[in-house]
RNA sequence: GUCCCCGUCGUCUAGAGGCCCAGGACGCUGGCCUUUCAAGCCGGUAACACGGGUUCGAAUCCCGUCGGGGACACCA
């Protein structure tokens, strides 16, 4: 029986969770989950000019709300912790010294600005910068210098070679040794580089499969490098498809807004949603397009992950949002859509019209927020703002005599009910022989100010009595 | 520039040699329904990048070309 799986996301808490990282956090819980494996949370918090406890927790507030759980890792502290690169330095430390001692690696006193010259230089001459190996050999410090001045440098194996692995989505990939170069494993003040303490943590926390973005394939070579020096078997790898922006470049935070996983929340997109957008994106099944959780974590495999990037389709995620607002239980999208009316001014918790509302404007809506917008335009105010050329084609001539009718009416309306009052559309077009669209259209205008709005009988009740009858008298006597 | 990966409708995808003159979804679009707008239902639009092979037969396998993306840091 293989090992059980292991399985980890080890974000670097440099800003906002990007969208990218919360799609490949989603595949790896869904597969922990779905064969009893176990999903690691690790924070790569190295960088030591850009990683920020707000960005950290930012990354947790995310996966929360995605409802993207984690088995071990911050707040949970399992048998591997802490879950923390900079609570680790002294493992990491550890095995630099060792591999130095063994002659794998080595000390390299190299100044930053030196390398980044004749970085410059390679460059300009149009090929790629290599590490020349300087302080490959070097066995002191140069004069005036000392080890604590020193970054340590991972060494290559001498002569020809390559290393390759395969890959469970990409297959196998090889890469000639000459194509690498001796890369820095630690600073000089000891805090590790990527390459080096992703796979000090990965084999010490005993994950079996590395699931990352496909932006990670050239670095899995350094890594298995080190696999090698330091006589581990790396963990399986599997390098998932990249999400693209819509101007096919790779999302990012500095160009793509939507990298945000958080906008979306902002913006009234519902995490069901977005994990359904996500996970669409590189994996199918079936025919299937509106997938719960429940269903994720019973049909996602990687194995049916696909291995080409996908461009970001904001119709679609908003077609998505729309069929799941219509698909939750309407007390749901009323406890959600609370906050959005909150933020306009509106404290609505308790309104008993708040179901209605929801349930004949989620038809016509792609997001909370523009529920809330029409709720807070039309049914949380007194008075209207009457659009223009509604006015001018449904609030005059015969239109006017119409709705005066109507207005009668309505004034003597034992019931204001739906069925009552959609009554009285049929009641007065009847009796005046005009379609029922003569009579109902300046009556919507009247109450919501434009033309469009779900049904004249809902819309009466959703407005009131007497505001319903305070606008028509508004419309009545305008100009 | 070098290395790596990828290449089916505009977009997300199904397709693991004959079931495909390529299926579904978003979008766009025609119609139905209808008191508006939606929603819903029915229909339409539109793709195997190109060129060589292999094979009785290729979207599916191989090679090349072209195209796209990614990586080339003391970032992750």
């Amino acid at each position: 029986m293989p090992p059980a799986l292991r399985v980890r996301f080890a974000p670097s808490p440099t800003g906002y969770l990007h969208i990218g990282g919360a799609r490949t956090a989603l595949m790896n819980f869904l597969q922990a989950r779905r064969q009893g494996g176990t999903f690691v949370l690790r924070m790569e918090d190295t960088d030591q000019g850009r990683s920020t406890p707000e960005s950290v927790q930012a990354i947790l507030d995310g996966l929360n709300w995605l409802g993207i759980d984690w088995d071990e890792g911050p707040g949970k502290e399992g048998p591997y912790a802490p879950y923390f690169q900079m609570q680790r330095l002294d493992t990491y430390r550890k095995h630099a010294d060792q591999l130095i001692a063994e002659g794998k690696a080595y000390r390299c006193y190299c100044t930053k600005e030196d390398l980044d010259a004749q970085r410059q230089v390679a460059e300009k001459a149009g090929g790629a910068f290599k590490y020349p190996g300087t302080c490959r050999e070097r066995t002191e410090p140069p004069a005036g210098r000392n080890a604590a001045d020193a970054v340590i440098r991972f060494k290559m194996p001498a002569g020809d070679g390559s290393v390759s692995f395969t890959d469970k989505a990409l297959g196998t990939i090889t890469k000639t040794h000459s194509d690498l170069d001796d890369w820095v494993m630690m600073r000089a003040d000891g805090i590790p580089v990527y390459n080096f303490g992703c796979v000090i943590d990965d084999h010490l926390m005993d994950i079996t499969l590395v699931a990352r973005g496909q932006e990670h394939v050239n670095s899995t070579f350094p890594q298995l490098m080190l696999y090698q020096a330091l006589g581990w078997t790396p963990p399986d790898f599997a390098h998932l498809p990249l999400i693209l922006g819509p101007d096919r470049e790779k999302l990012s935070k500095r160009k793509h807004p939507e990298a945000d996983v958080m906008v979306h929340k902002r913006n009234g997109v519902m995490p069901e949603a977005l994990l359904n957008f996500v996970i669409r994106l590189g994996w199918s099944h079936g025919n299937d397009e509106v997938i719960s959780r429940e269903q994720m974590l019973e049909w996602f495999d990687f194995s049916d992950v696909g291995t080409t990037s996908g461009v970001w389709n904001p119709e679609k995620l908003l077609w998505l949002n729309q069929q799941w607002m219509k698909q939750l239980p309407v007390e749901t999208v009323v406890e959600r859509l609370l906050p959005f009316l909150e933020a306009k001014g509106i404290q609505a918790k308790g309104d008993p019209r708040l179901e209605t509302l929801v349930r004949t404007l989620r038809e016509r809506s792609n997001t909370l927020e523009d529920i809330a917008t029409t709720a807070a335009n039309v049914y949380f105010r007194s008075g209207i703002t009457l659009d223009e050329k509604a006015a001018t084609k449904h609030l005059s001539g015969e239109s006017l005599n119409l709705l005066r009718k109507v207005r009668e009416t309505l004034a003597a309306l034992p019931e204001w009910s739906v069925e009552a009052l959609d009554g009285v559309v049929k009641q007065v077009s009847e009796a005046s022989s005009v379609g029922m669209g003569k009579v109902a259209q300046p009556i919507r205008v009247a109450l919501t100010g434009n033309t469009t709005s779900p049904g004249i009988g809902e819309t009466l009740v959703l407005v009131g009595r007497d505001e319903s009858l305070l606008r028509i008298d508004a419309a009545l006597t305008r100009g």
